[in-house]
DNA sequence: ATGCAAAATGTTACTTAGTTGCATTTAATT
DNA sequence: AATTAAATGCAACTAAGTAACATTTTGCAT
């Protein structure tokens, strides 16, 4: 169940905002991942667009919500686990990137496979990714 | 081992340029990904920027070398495994990136996991990567 | 309620990577 | 050597991301 805006950024220490809120609010009810220049149109007449940046850079440094860079190199935002905050991430989802719509969608998957790399490296975070074609794509 | 440039010129049906031959070598020595930035900064006597990008744009697209985007969204380019070509490519292995240098690495991994995922959704291509520190990171 | 300091915002300007159009040059073949 | 399709150089442009600074607003303490 989600928490509201407001809940969410009083608990990870950021002030009350009007468009802290909206996007809170907006990437909770998304399915999918959105894009800064997304939230620029959606919100045009809100905030500006520098704004729209600072909002969701301090969002992503609380933990509020996570970034997944796109086929293309832009940066799509999600909302977090409840779990999450500055100092850990629990994402461990599978992120889907949509060959058609370009939309990313994280999905919940068993488990994160474990392996082994060479000497010398040390792993922080793995992550997995798919692409391929998603659901509302595939059915029309 | 690797084959000369020019075998994997004309075997991909590329032809023969200078600029070409330089990048392909280029990417072979190198242990890890390189970005056009990166390589303009190289061969900047040798092309002109534009150049640097059709070359890797080409390459990319006969198979000769694929894509990774970095955590900046950045692209970084490396050599594909022999058997890619333009239709099939058959990189199945782990991105590794580092958090220090910022480096990609591509490394061996024993199987990438199966999973399921929800009704729907159509799984063209799956891939796995990691972040941490590379070997050459940890050591100094 | 009011004043204050820190934080957030708007405006402008800039950086960097990626991309397109067009004229010129070059590679590969005859 | 001539031909022609492909590759290159140049210039201009787009799009996303970022920084500086003056102004406004939030949350807190009075």
């Amino acid at each position: 169940m989600k928490k509201s805006a407001e809940a969410v950024l009083s608990s990870h220490g950021l002030r009350k905002t009007g468009i802290r809120m909206k996007i809170i609010d907006r990437l909770q009810e998304s399915e999918f991942a959105m894009s800064q220049p997304d939230l620029e149109q959606e919100f045009q007449k809100e905030a500006d667009r520098v704004t729209i940046y600072r909002t969701l850079y301090s969002l992503e440094e609380k933990g509020v919500i996570h970034r997944i860079i796109d086929l293309t190199g832009v940066s799509r935002y999600a909302i977090c686990e409840d779990s999450c905050d500055s100092q850990h991430h629990a994402d461990e989802h599978l992120h889907f990137h949509c060959l058609n719509c370009g939309n990313v969608y994280c999905l919940q998957v068993p488990a994160l496979p474990s392996y082994s790399l060479p000497r010398g490296y040390k792993i922080e975070s793995t992550r997995l990714s798919a692409e391929g074609t998603c659901a509302s794509c595939s059915q029309s």
